[in-house]
DNA sequence: GGGATAGTTGACTAATTTGCTTGGTTAAGT
DNA sequence: ACTTAACCAAGCAAATTAGTCAACTATCCC
């Protein structure tokens, strides 16, 4: 289990995703323009989400993602292991042969924290998250903003 | 709070060394061999685990490395913490201003988790991993291969 | 004192990952 | 047809990881 900036990107989308997506698709431009993060990247990202199983993608006008399951049967680590590399552990790929041909101290320890810090986010869903004090007024303003940074575009494109 | 690899060699390094020095100091070559980790990165790593104030160096001869406190008053998460950047956590360096001057979604969630994740691992010390059963084994077993492959150099040299 | 041991420091490098860009193709709605 | 937006792929700059090399300093033992 790793904790990178690239799972913090996922999660944020994903939370994002749950926010707006109660009935219509939400484009990836839209959350590229609430979250700032850059478009490309997001889809990178919401290609692995997709072949997870996580998010399901509808294609042309109107489209966008949508979430594959409810906001509270997905969980955090779900989200991270999908878009982190397969996690190679160490060397051996779980196999505990990492140092002449036996388990390490790095298997007996370090593997036992990772559980139990994927388990304690296995808890944690979407849907906690977004019930948590606060996020509504804080996604309420995103929307906001994204809406005059679309105006600003608009201006831009007709001067 | 990132969870990374070098965080993980610094944990297993300390703990290798809380199991080690009971009496003497440790070198970092001999920790080098025992988890094979590259010795020069080890020494990177106690370069900063020396100015987090967590271990002593002692020079000449017979020297070596030493816990500074007792195992049980070292973290992981304080050893995670003192290897890895200053976390300058999102792009405000937790000043909450990442979007347009104001807090986002990460800050008001993500952060939330990763302090939960680091008070998780803040409650568990060195002491309380080397308790765990099957350490001692372990190390046992990891200090004859270190004699093992000390052997083989030895005659590697006088051949 | 002189040499061996061992920590300390710093500069430098290769490989990998991250985050992002560019330029498309395909499916679906209008 | 045209637009929208998912999907796909190659490539690239910056950061991070992991490791090398070389010089220097403190300490112990003979």
């Amino acid at each position: 289990m790793r904790l990178t900036t690239k799972g913090r990107y996922a999660v944020t989308a994903m939370l994002d995703l749950a926010f707006h997506s109660q009935q219509n698709p939400v484009t990836l431009t839209d959350i590229a323009t609430r979250q700032t993060i850059s478009l490309s990247y997001l889809e990178q990202l919401f290609a692995r989400l997709r072949r997870a199983g996580m998010v399901t993608g509808v294609r042309g006008p109107g489209g966008g993602y949508k979430l594959a399951r409810h906001a509270s049967e997905i969980n955090i680590a779900d989200v991270i292991e999908a878009v982190d590399e397969p996690l190679d552990s160490t060397k051996c790929g779980g196999e505990g042969n990492c140092q002449n041909n036996k388990a390490c101290l790095t298997h007996d320890l370090w593997m036992g924290l990772s559980d139990q810090i994927r388990s304690y986010l296995k808890d944690i869903s979407l849907g906690d998250l977004l019930e948590k004090h606060g996020i509504q007024e804080v996604a309420k303003r995103q929307e906001q903003d994204a809406k005059v940074i679309e105006i600003q575009r608009q201006e831009r494109v007709s001067a």
